[in-house]
DNA sequence: ACTTACTTTGAAAACTTTTTCAATTAATTA
DNA sequence: TAATTAATTGAAAAAGTTTTCAAAGTAAGT
C-alpha cells in the first residue's frame, strides 16, 4: 500500500518539481506518460512523487483539461433491485475505462428533473446516462438540448439522434400474447405497474397487437394500488370473485402478491391459473412455484450504455444509436403453456 | 425550465461580468449570495446570468475553494437489494445538503481498495462513507490514516477515533438465542454467509454468548456455498440427512435455500424447524410462511451518516463517534416461538 | 467644507494542473 | 569543426472560480 498524503503538508506539483530538482511541466509529462522525457528524470520523478506521496489533483487536472472523467448516472430512487444489475454493468465497464461515477436519483416530485440537470450541468459531468422510465417526453427533449453525450437505458426513446439501448418488451409481449392465444387462451391479464409507465405503455402495445393478429380486442388491464401489501390486500380481495386463464406482472413483487392471493383464495397455480412476470429476478426462482419470466440482461443494459458512453466520449463516431438487447423466456412452473 | 448553455459559446464568469458591465469578483458575490452587493447591481448581474444561460463551473469552484461538495460512497458491489435501503438514505440526505455522491464498489479481489483509494484521493472527496463489511483491519487503518472525514455504515470499528453508524447484530442474536434456549431449543444452527465475513463474526459472538449464558457451547455453524443456486442444491442434499430445531440465517436468499429445500425434503416448517432470517427484506414477507427476520433500519443507517458526515464537513464538533440504531425482531409464520 | 465611517466595487493573486513554444543540450552529418 | 537535426527541458499562459486588499463612492457628523 502505498504511501499516503496525510494532509499534514499539501503536496502538489510543485513540491515533486522542486524535489526532483525539474520542472512542472516535466512532472506533468512524467504523470501523464508522455514519452519525451528521459528515462533517467522519469525516474527521479517518480521517485519524488512516492517520496511525498504525490497525488494529482483531478479538480485540477480537470480544469486544465476540460473534462472531468465522471459520468452522471440518473436512476429512479425506488428499486434498487432492478436497477442494482445495470449498475454493476456501468461501475464494471466505468472501471476499465477509468471513469467515475456520480449517482443522482430521481424521486416523482415534478420539478425535481430540471435541478438535476441543473447539478449536472454545474458539476460539469463528461456525460450522462439516464434511466428513463420516468422521464416525460418535455424532459426528455431539454436532455437532448444540451450538448453533453447521453445514453439512455431501457426504452426506445422517441427522439432520433439521442441514443439507447434497451429491450423490445412490446415484441416480448407480442409474442407470449400470441403464443398463449393460439393455445386458447382467451381471458389474460396483465397487471399495471405505475412505477414503470413507459415500460407498462410498450407492454400494452404488445399484447394488444397480439390480440389483434387474432382479431380480438384486448381489455385486461388491471389497475392495482401500488406497494406490495396495497396490493396484495387489494387482490386478495380481488381473486375472491375473479379468476383468469393468464396472468401477467411486470415485476417479481406484484407476481408474488398475485401468487400469494391466488392460493390463499384457492386458485391454484399453474393448473387454474398461469402467471407470467416480465421482469426476471432472482426471487422468481426462489418462490415456489417457481415463476414464468423474461430474462432481461440488466447487466449488459448497464454495462452496453456505459461502453457507448465512453465511445462518445473518445469522439469514435458511434454509427449505430440503437442497441437492442435480447430478453430470454423462461418457461418455469408457473405456467402450463 | 430555465435556458441551457447548449455549449454553442461557453459562457463563463467573465461572459456575465462583462454582459452586465461589472468585475468578476461582484458576480462572484452575486452567484454566493454574499450581501455586500448593491440591490441594483445584483438585479443586473442576475439578469445576465438567466439571459446568457450562466451555470458556475463546480470544477473551477472547487479548485478555488479547496472542496468538491462531493462525497465518495464505497460499497461492495453485490446485492443492491440491502444496499438500495441505505443508499436512498444517503441520497435524500445528501440531496438536502447539496452533496453529490461519487460512488465506488469493491469486488472481493484483494488489491482493489488501494486503487479505490487512490481514485478517492485524487478526485478530492471531501468526504468518505464506507460500508465496512468487507475491510480487512488493514484496509481500516490506512482509510484511517488520512485526512479525509469519514464515516463507517454497519459495524463497530475496533479504531477509536473512527466514526460508525450501526447496528448491534451480536445483541441482537444473542437475544435470540437465549430466548430459544428459555424455550428449550437445543439443536440452534447458523448458516454461515461468505459475503457479510463481519457481520457473520458479530452474528457467531452473539450465538456463543448466549449459548455460554446457559452454559452450552455453542457448535452449530453451517457452511455452504455461495450463490443461491450452489447453496440451494447443498442443502438440499444436507436436509435429506439432517433436521434441526431452529435454523438462522442472514440474508433473504438463504433464507429461502433453507426453507425450500426443508420443504421438498418434508421438514415443514414452522412445525418441525423454526427459521429466522436475520436481516430482513420486502421478499421475506412475500414468501409462504412469512419469514420471522430483524427489521433493519437500512434507510436511517444511510441518512444518518450522511447527517453525520455533513455535520463534520461543517466543522460542527461531532460529540459522538458511535451512532447504534435498533432493530425490530419481527416474529412471522416460519416460527413457533 | 472636512474628516470619519461605511458601503460598494475592482484588480490581482491563488487554487493546481496541462500544454505550447521557445530554448537548451546532445547527436549526427557534411 | 561547423552546421543541421533531434531529443529534452522550462517559462508562461490558460482553465474558471474565490477572496483579499485597496480604492472609490456615499453618507454622516463636526
Amino acid at each position: 500500500m502505498s504511501t499516503l498524503n496525510d494532509g499534514k503538508k499539501k503536496v502538489t506539483i510543485y513540491s515533486v518539481a522542486h524535489e526532483a530538482g525539474v520542472s512542472l511541466a516535466t512532472v506533468s509529462r512524467v504523470i501523464n506518460d508522455s514519452s519525451l522525457v528521459k528515462e533517467e528524470t522519469r525516474k527521479r520523478v517518480e521517485e519524488a512523487i512516492v517520496k511525498l506521496g504525490y497525488r494529482p489533483n483531478a479538480i485540477a487536472q480537470g480544469l486544465a483539461l476540460k473534462k472531468t472523467t465522471t459520468i452522471a448516472l440518473v436512476i429512479p430512487d425506488s428499486s434498487f433491485l432492478y436497477m442494482g444489475k445495470i449498475i454493476n454493468g456501468l461501475l464494471d465497464v466505468a472501471k476499465i475505462y477509468k471513469y467515475n461515477i456520480a449517482l443522482h436519483t430521481t424521486s416523482s416530485s415534478i420539478n425535481e428533473m430540471s435541478e438535476i440537470i441543473d447539478n449536472i450541468v454545474k458539476s460539469r459531468a463528461d456525460g450522462v446516462i439516464v434511466y428513463n422510465d420516468c422521464l416525460t417526453e418535455q424532459e426528455v427533449a431539454v436532455l437532448n438540448s444540451f450538448s453533453t453525450p447521453m445514453v439512455y437505458i431501457g426504452h426506445k426513446i422517441k427522439a432520433d439522434e439521442a441514443c439507447n439501448v434497451f429491450v423490445d418488451y412490446k415484441k416480448a409481449l407480442y409474442e407470449l400474447t400470441d403464443k398463449y392465444i393460439q393455445e386458447g387462451y382467451k381471458d389474460i391479464v396483465l397487471i399495471e405497474d405505475k412505477k414503470n409507465p413507459m415500460m407498462m405503455d410498450e407492454l400494452l402495445q404488445g399484447i394488444k397487437k397480439g390480440f389483434k393478429k387474432h382479431n380480438k380486442e384486448f381489455a385486461g388491464l388491471i389497475e392495482i394500488p401500488d406497494n406490495y401489501h396495497n396490493s396484495y390486500d387489494y387482490l386478495n380481495e380481488y381473486f375472491k370473485d375473479n379468476k383468469h386463464q393468464l396472468v401477467i406482472t411486470v415485476r417479481d413483487s406484484q407476481a408474488m402478491a398475485v401468487l400469494n392471493a391466488c392460493t390463499e383464495n384457492g386458485i391454484s397455480i399453474p393448473e387454474e391459473t398461469d402467471l407470467v412476470c416480465v421482469m426476471d429476478s432472482r426471487y422468481t426462482d426462489m418462490v415456489r412455484p417457481r415463476i414464468s419470466s423474461f430474462f432481461i440482461p440488466s447487466y449488459d443494459l448497464g454495462a452496453l450504455a456505459m461502453r457507448v458512453m465512453t465511445k462518445m466520449l473518445n469522439d469514435d463516431e458511434v454509427k449505430e444509436k440503437e442497441y437492442q438487447l435480447s430478453y430470454i423466456y423462461k418457461n418455469k412452473a408457473s405456467t402450463k403453456v
